[in-house]
RNA sequence: GGAGGGGUUGGGGAGCGGUCAAACCCAGCAGACUGUAAAUCUGCCGCCUCGUGCUUCGAAGGUUCGAAUCCUUCCCCCUCCA
């Protein structure tokens, strides 16, 4: 394999291990079977799973066989990693609902001819008890314990359910039947790629090295990326709210999703940032950034989406496509506060009435003070909560 | 199976018969200021028909003029012993 290759396949890793094992593979010149895994527990992709995806992608590339596995039968476990507390468990009925979606999403990114998609449900129902309890005794409870989240909710005395103990095991026994070269995984899977190795070993079968990448922060900067945090931003966000929820992120989270996220060089980068020193507005190579991950997922759209944020955000205009909605009413008028709620744009009666009262409303370009303010049957409004909110409303 | 501790509004965490829609912190939201950044200041942060209104403090009953606070039963979590 050429350098370059190499470099680009690494750059953006955490962590490779063992990292001789992985080179050794890599110039093999054998075709590899790069295996990732994903939970269909939320439907949407966002961002950071785009790190990890990005990477298949690379391995794609290369030539190497990737393995797009759907946790359809884990997902009814729920991956404890990084969690606090026992997850929901999903049922049968939704898991399978959001697999369907996650298949559509990763053909943004991956080459689909290039992918196996599997479903670890294949095997896991076709498992009988006694191989179950074989693979079980693959590891001990001592060493399950060792894994920091685990160890932390021990000692705060969280509960920690039996069956939370199975999913890495069991994440690892997928690794087995897909004979798994290569893992790949977010630096907070580490622990289940590496049980992964230990299962591997009790079949008798050839170790997998593992890969892991950075988990991409979420909009405030600290956490990590996830919708239940909802600090996220979703493969299927439209193009202006994928611009805006960029350019709201601080100065120096950019820097960490152009290296993340960014297809440009390295040198690329390092130029902004000395362009930032010498006094260009860090706003505007924000603006590079969302126009390159914006045009990645919209076509053609990257370029617009930035003409729209401009003009609904620093000339304050409002951009031409906003959402239009019917509602439909019994008297003459009603009250605004009640249309803002049916709407959606805010989830409660109340809550609309102290945006009013924060002078955070306006109804067509005026701010509301009234709180009792009306709107008549047949009339069509404009209507802005905050800076981020805005509907067309027809009163029918 | 035994002994003890605990379940409060998104998270943490006060309250322990009325003055509790419930301190305080975090997160979040809005306004001002800005670059829809950060920082800062101000306000909000259960619901509605906005009133001496309604529904909340694991669940259901009970005591009381009055309960998140007391009693009973049940459910759940944690620790130690077996």
């Amino acid at each position: 394999m050429s350098k370059e290759s190499l470099e680009l396949l690494t750059r953006g890793t955490e962590e490779i291990i063992p990292e001789e094992a992985f080179l050794e593979q890599i110039d093999s010149k054998k075709t590899l079977r790069i295996k990732a895994g994903f939970d269909p527990t939320s439907p949407d992709l966002h961002l950071g799973h785009t790190v990890l995806l990005n990477k298949m992608k690379i391995f794609q590339d290369l030539g190497h066989e990737v393995i797009f596995l759907i946790g359809d039968f884990t997902g009814l476990v729920g991956d404890p990693s990084g969690v606090n507390e026992t997850r929901p468990v999903l049922t049968e009925d939704q898991l399978s609902l959001n697999a369907e979606t996650y298949k559509q999403q990763v053909f943004k990114i991956l080459d689909p001819d290039k992918t196996e998609i599997r479903y670890n449900s294949e095997w896991m129902n076709e498992v009988h008890p006694s191989e179950f309890i074989k693979l079980l005794s693959s590891y001990t409870v001592a060493r399950m314990l060792e894994r920091d989240d685990f160890s932390k909710r021990y000692k705060a005395q969280q509960p920690i359910s039996i069956h939370e103990f199975l999913y890495p095991i069991l994440q690892g026994y997928d690794s087995v039947k897909l004979n798994a070269d290569i893992e790949m995984g977010g630096t907070d899977q580490k622990f289940n790629l590496l049980l992964g190795r230990e299962v591997q070993k009790h079949y008798g079968q050839k170790q997998q090295s593992i890969l892991t990448v950075p988990l991409l922060e979420g909009l405030d900067g600290v956490k990590k990326m996830s919708k239940s945090l909802g600090n996220y931003i979703a493969l299927e966000d439209k193009h202006d709210d994928m611009f805006g929820k960029i350019m709201s992120i601080s100065d120096d989270l950019m820097w960490r999703y152009f290296s993340l996220l960014s297809f440009r060089t390295s040198k690329e980068i390092l130029a902004f940032k000395n362009d930032i020193t010498e006094g260009t507005n860090p706003r505007d190579i924000k603006f590079l950034l969302a126009e390159e991950i914006v045009e990645r997922f919209h076509k053609g759209l990257g370029e617009v989406s930035k003409e729209n944020f401009i003009n609904r955000f620093q000339k304050g205009n409002i951009s031409q496509d906003i959402e239009e909605i019917n509602i439909n009413i019994e008297n003459d008028s009603e009250l605004l506060t009640r249309i803002i709620k049916e709407s959606k744009l805010l989830s409660s009666t109340s809550e609309a009435l102290r945006m009013i009262q924060q002078g955070a409303v306006k109804l067509n370009d005026e701010r509301v003070s009234d709180t009792k303010t009306t709107v008549q049957k047949g009339s069509s409004n404009l209507i802005q909560v905050g800076k981020k909110k805005v509907a067309k409303i027809f009163i029918l």
